[in-house]
DNA sequence: AATAAATCAGTAATCATTATTGATTTGAGG
DNA sequence: CCTCAAATCAATAATGATTACTGATTTATT
């Protein structure tokens, strides 16, 4: 039964990915856990995030600092990243209107993301 | 003078990112210089395609297979991503109507990407 | 309880990327 | 042309995220 639900602790970490909208790394997750579950691996979160990810569950929604940010919430919605300080929010999903068309390609998810600086980081 | 222009290996690795469509990694950069400048070292290809982002003169499509992948058109267009293959193809930007605002956030470049399987993955 | 499959922790290995170091090249001023 | 400081480089080592492996444990089913 791959991928399927029977595992608590599967559970465990679909639900702290799904906790917050910081759209944290495989390693936030991990150390959220960590405290409450001590004997929790971090390669179980990586594998368990990887099985999200084939069953659409969650996406990668940047790449910072070399770390790849996920969101649980796989809801249409675009997202703000901040090249400085690695801030990454959500907004409402624009309307895309694809202009001649994609042919024969099979789209499962389409990503709208904004690449700036947050409020913060303007100054 | 940093991030100028006086480096002949700088213009080589450059202009090889711009030789193609297929928005390539930099290993891929590397090998293809590797040929013909023996003398070529991954770590300087990597130095310069970091400045390169810097200055805005090419940019991270994705991330395929933990390998960033490279465009050094930063002209708008959106792409398509096959997450069966890596192929990463260009399209004409769609129209984006933002619903609502990005309160204060300053945006410097939005990427779309449509991820899926490509004519030959979808069998 | 018995069994087989799934899952796990712990750890080692992989591999893209970055940092370091010391040598070389560049361009400006004399 | 010569000198010098800054920029750049190749080579290599180090970093660090992610993945693979192993043997033990848990689960679902009978």
């Amino acid at each position: 039964m791959k991928g399927g639900n029977f595992s608590s602790k599967r559970e465990l970490i679909y639900s702290t990915l799904c906790s917050t909208k910081s759209h944290p790394s495989a390693k936030w997750v991990y150390e959220q856990l960590k405290e409450d579950y001590p004997d929790l691996s971090l390669g179980t979160v990586y594998r368990n995030i990887a099985l999200f990810k084939e069953n659409g569950k969650a996406v990668a929604v940047a790449n910072i600092l070399g770390e790849e940010r996920l969101d649980g919430d796989t809801s249409a919605h675009a997202h703000l990243v901040c090249k400085c300080c690695g801030r990454i929010d959500d907004i409402e999903m624009p309307t895309i209107t694809l202009k001649g068309d994609a042919q024969g390609f099979n789209t499962e998810f389409v990503a709208v993301t904004y690449f700036g600086l947050c409020k913060d980081c303007s100054h």
